[in-house]
DNA sequence: AATGAATGAGCCTTCATTCAT
DNA sequence: CATGAATGAAGGCTCATTCAT
């Protein structure tokens, strides 16, 4: 009854982050438009058709650079994950050696990443179930070792006395959380800037780790 | 290269809402079924001819019930949202005036609910954008209704002066996204029922919020 | 529902006959492979991909050796019709000018031809009508001469009166037959040498033919 | 570089055994056109959608009737081979006890089957091997039955000393063969009517058997 | 000779849906 | 209400082949 051309998210097209910058012309192209289908429409609503359409290819010529529309997917996914997860890596080396600072990098890394690259975050979150499980793996242990960065760091700050918060793995949780529902709700403005964003989820983080820093 | 029946959920099939427990019977199991395949392998993953097949009916008996698949979805929706805001709506009245019993309630409902809910939530969260836009107004309308209710009992808090969030909004959002994640890590336990669950989001709310319970 | 590897010959890889072996190297390899996978999996059921992979080799470099995959099945008729024929004329050449000699010899090399070069005699005998006309032709006109010669010995011998079959070419057809099936069951053992299989099939030929040798 | 419709057979269309008559009518008619279509251009060479448009149906509406292109295949070897054994068998029960009778009813059932399902002959022998084992195996074990009874027959005949072949097994095989060409070759004529092939290869097989009819 | 990206037609099959029964 | 045959579009993918390098 109705052809509709619904998207799931508000972000406009943003560009892959600079892990997968460094790959050949036409396999970029192709992750590139894959990632907004995949996006807006889903794994399994976008077609090998529409894609194909996007980057200007005949459906066949896609096969010359992926083995399968799942393996395109696999590769975002990746992509995804290892720039996350090397955010984070990053904001844990320049943060000194206070949990609260690292806890801050950390939120905020994660709060950055998320605002920045909301379509690669939505996919990644949302369609990696469309994906065999041996294609899942690598991404879903990077993401074990991702949320294993944050644990830890809360649970020094609990081990030093720092931190209180009512339960480590709930409240490690929540505070994950704030950042993946960023895509669907948050545009960058003049208003809150994604920097600014990002302070106020480490402030949250924070208070939910049971520090109070202004008085 | 692969045939892999994948689910995106760690939750058994759970019940449909008291909203929906009205309907007729065979409506009522399509509805039923569709929530386990909707949730599992999403809208478009999930086709007529397995939930058909879920139910025991052919694929055309389902016509007489639902004059598309698109009406499916956008049923459970409706049961979804409604629920939701009926679980919201009862909290609050029987809840005292003040912000603090307000927002206890209002977080402890919306965990409640995610948490007995999870196939609803994930189907009501995440599937939406498949539906046309007027199909999906009337959820997405009461969506709107529902996190009024609780930025309403925020800014009262702030303006009463009992809470000090950073930014009224973000901080809304943020414990809202609380619940909205569940389905994806929780399963209930004895170390972790879902009333102390309940307990947790809603201390967690009150801190971002700037309430100090214990001393 | 199945990925199946079927198997339509018992016969191992076998070589391609002299004819054939004068062939450049790359030329020759390409129609080796061919012959065991049109042997196999039927001209249509064997696709370029597959042959370019046995060979070693990328699809497209298949086209500087053969103008077209039918171009391949038509050399390997060519090959197979020319080293079937040339056996059955040195046969001839080597017989003494007797009807029984002559059809003994004949019978001898069909069937030595067939059970040494089953896959070609296949592919030669099955896959034809995969070609076009005008490329099936020279092949077809070479086994038109073929049995020209059977019929013509035959033919001696019945005006000779020592032979008396029942009606001549269905004979003629009876006796060129045992030899076309021999790739689908014979397979060379020391009960069943080559040879022997060679003089079984002329002693049948001869008895069809009404000769009784052993009294 | 060229379009071509080329056929494997002279025959013209011919009729499913009485085996297949009692199938549901579009089933059948499907089953028909696809015997048709798989003897002429062989079962990787014909194409589910050039079978639906001789059917005068949509490619859709073929899986309605039969789960895949395989199954069709499947289904007509199971026929043929049916058909084929049924015949063999009556032959059987209407001979006389003896081995002479016997031999010459078995091959003249053989022939008279194939000359006059020659397309079902066609696909029952040549296009098996492009099935799944596992579907393929019934018709394989019907036709060991079958090549059994002539065997039996024939052991029977050298132990009564009626048959002296040169060999047994090389001389069924031998036998068996002269009917499975047929249809590459024979048209009915009156010149040679079906029956009369018939008789002319019962006299072949029991020269080659060693019986000596008329002095 | 050989490559790898690209093509356009075609592959088998599944899709949501309709309709006569 | 329920069915089963039918539809027409679209699904992911493979086909033989071309061409610039």
């Amino acid at each position: 009854m109705s052809t509709t051309p619904r998207s799931r998210l508000r972000a406009q097209k943003t560009p892959l982050p600079h892990a997968a910058v460094q790959q050949d012309g036409t396999r970029r192209r192709i992750l590139e438009e894959a990632l907004q289908l995949f996006a807006n429409e889903g794994f399994h609503g976008a077609s090998i058709r529409t894609l194909a359409k996007a980057v200007g290819l005949q459906p066949s010529t896609l096969y010359s650079h992926f083995p399968s529309k799942e393996h395109v997917l696999a590769e975002l996914a990746r992509v995804g994950h290892e720039a996350h997860h090397e955010a984070l890596r990053e904001a844990l080396l320049s943060a000194g050696p206070g949990p609260v600072e690292q806890v801050r990098a950390l939120v905020r890394a994660h709060t950055l990443q998320h605002a920045t690259h909301p379509q690669l975050a939505v996919v990644v979150n949302e369609e990696l179930y469309a994906l065999a499980p041996e294609l899942a793996a690598p991404a879903l242990a990077q993401r074990e070792k991702s949320s294993a960065l944050l644990v830890e760091a809360i649970s020094r700050g609990v081990a030093l006395g720092v931190f209180t918060p009512p339960e480590v793995l709930v409240t490690a949780a929540a505070i994950a959380t704030m950042g993946l529902r960023i895509p669907y709700w948050y545009e960058p403005s003049e208003a809150l800037p994604i920097d600014r964003l990002a302070d106020l989820h480490a402030e949250l983080a924070l208070r939910m780790l049971g520090v109070r820093l202004s008085p």
